[in-house]
DNA sequence: AAAACTGACAACCGCAGGACG
DNA sequence: ACGTCCTGCGGTTGTCAGTTT
């Protein structure tokens, strides 16, 4: 591994964390926070820059982290999310408390890729690969398509067909320029239609989104066990089935104090162009588009808000407000929501707003982001590899305690 | 016993974007 | 508008322990 120029410079260490720097990080941050991570080191008396200590406190030292394999339920959670989110490992991690964005990585690249691939799994769209060719067999097909868009498609294709997983996905579309006819050049940055739709709900739903994650219970239909339930060669219709197993609440998650967060329906799983999905109060939206793919599911999604009123939810985003104290937002929402669903299912409808430039705002719309208060368990965790079984979470801290304990002392 | 292989994890790199002067 | 600093993110690679040959 190479080295940061700025250790370069200052002749940092690099490579594996010892114990006694990870003390010296822990008590140091404990103490006084980090403020600004590039004086850290100097504070803390590490020979280390700060990019480095910042990521050894984030991935390991933080005590709000959850130790330990991950849960069946946590992998397929992460797969729902990949199916919807892509590569984007911080707002999958967002959505898994205790867990951070390298460990899900690590754990999708060494893992949950393989098993999606024994399944016949489509790392990109999450469907059944033989879908996946006919769709794109339909995309080729589609003689409307204006030339120089089909252009495009054929060059994402081919990009597609590069790269591996779903950031091919999140690629696509991205910085896309579009030469009209009038020569004048169109960014179509984060149009592809899975980013749009993303965008979109992340951003004019946020605060109704933030809430519901984590606290409300959702809806996930499939792949509530993808080892188990999925065969080879599944078809769409058990793919995308919406009479699938629903989540079982009263699974590990709950005994172990995490929030179980709800997200989008399957079929936005499944789809370029999510079909319908709706939050509380529910707004059905008609599901008979004509632009989905027929692997689309019928049927449309309600988001069911509990009552719950978990103080975590509610400093989960800066601005989250309460869903029933904010009428006008929500009128606003279900407005851009009626919006949204002409544009998800016209893509010639968008493809027109993006040629008027009209929707450049939409598609620069504030990045989603989602934000968790850590539990704060107190747990902190020590130095060694951990070694772990599952379901063994809560043994887990209190052992990592006891060995804090043991190599630091008391922690201020 | 030792080499080769594998999986899981940890850490680094480079880039993007925001804040600030 | 520009440069610098800082932070966050995703991709990639190094390390290590366990397993297989």
């Amino acid at each position: 591994m190479g080295r940061h120029s700025c250790c370069y410079k200052q002749k940092l260490r690099k490579g594996l964390w010892s114990p006694e720097e990870d003390e010296k990080l822990l008590r140091h941050v404990t103490k006084h926070g980090h403020g600004c991570w590039s004086s850290v080191p100097k504070q803390a008396g590490l020979e280390r820059c700060g990019k480095s200590c910042r990521l050894r406190w984030i991935n390991y030292l933080r005590p709000d982290l959850k130790r330990g394999t991950f849960s069946q339920q946590e992998e397929n959670l992460i797969i729902e999310l990949h199916a919807i989110l892509g590569n984007r490992w911080s707002q999958i991690a967002a959505q898994l408390p205790g867990r951070t964005d390298n460990e899900i990585k690590n754990l999708w690249n060494s893992s949950l890729k393989k098993k999606l691939r024994q399944k016949g799994i489509d790392l990109i769209t999450h469907k059944p690969l033989s879908e996946v060719e006919n769709v794109e067999n339909k995309i080729r097909d589609q003689k409307k398509v204006p030339k120089e868009l089909s252009n495009e498609l054929n060059l994402m294709n081919s990009e597609s067909s590069k790269s591996d997983g779903a950031s091919s996905i999140a690629t696509k579309g991205y910085a896309t320029e579009i030469e009209g006819s009038t020569s004048s050049k169109i960014m179509m940055k984060n149009c592809s239609s899975k980013d749009f739709f993303l965008d979109k709900f992340m951003s004019s739903n946020h605060e109704n989104y933030t809430n519901l994650i984590g606290n409300y219970p959702i809806h996930m239909s499939y792949a509530s066990s993808i080892d188990q339930t999925l065969p080879t060669n599944s078809n769409s219709s058990h793919w995308c089935s919406q009479s699938g197993k629903s989540f079982d609440m009263n699974s590990e998650f709950i005994s172990n104090s995490i929030n179980v967060m709800s997200i989008i329906p399957p079929t936005t799983t499944t789809s370029f162009l999510p079909t319908s999905f709706c939050y509380k109060p529910s707004l059905p939206v008609p599901s008979d588009d004509i632009s989905t793919p027929s692997f689309a599911a019928n049927g449309s999604y309600y988001w069911e808000a509990a009552t719950s009123n978990n103080s975590k939810s509610s400093n989960r985003s800066n601005g989250s407000k309460d869903l029933t104290s904010n009428n006008n937002s929500f009128m606003e929402s279900q407005v851009e929501e009626a919006k949204w669903y002409e544009y998800l299912h016209n893509p010639m409808l968008m493809l027109s707003s993006v040629q008027n430039q009209s929707s450049e705002s939409l598609c620069s719309e504030i990045k989603a982001e989602t934000y968790l208060v850590p539990d704060t368990s107190g747990a902190v965790l020590p130095h060694s590899k951990q070694q772990q079984q599952p379901s063994q979470s809560t043994n887990i801290f209190s052992k990592d305690m006891h060995k804090l304990t043991a190599a630091f002392g008391h922690i201020e």
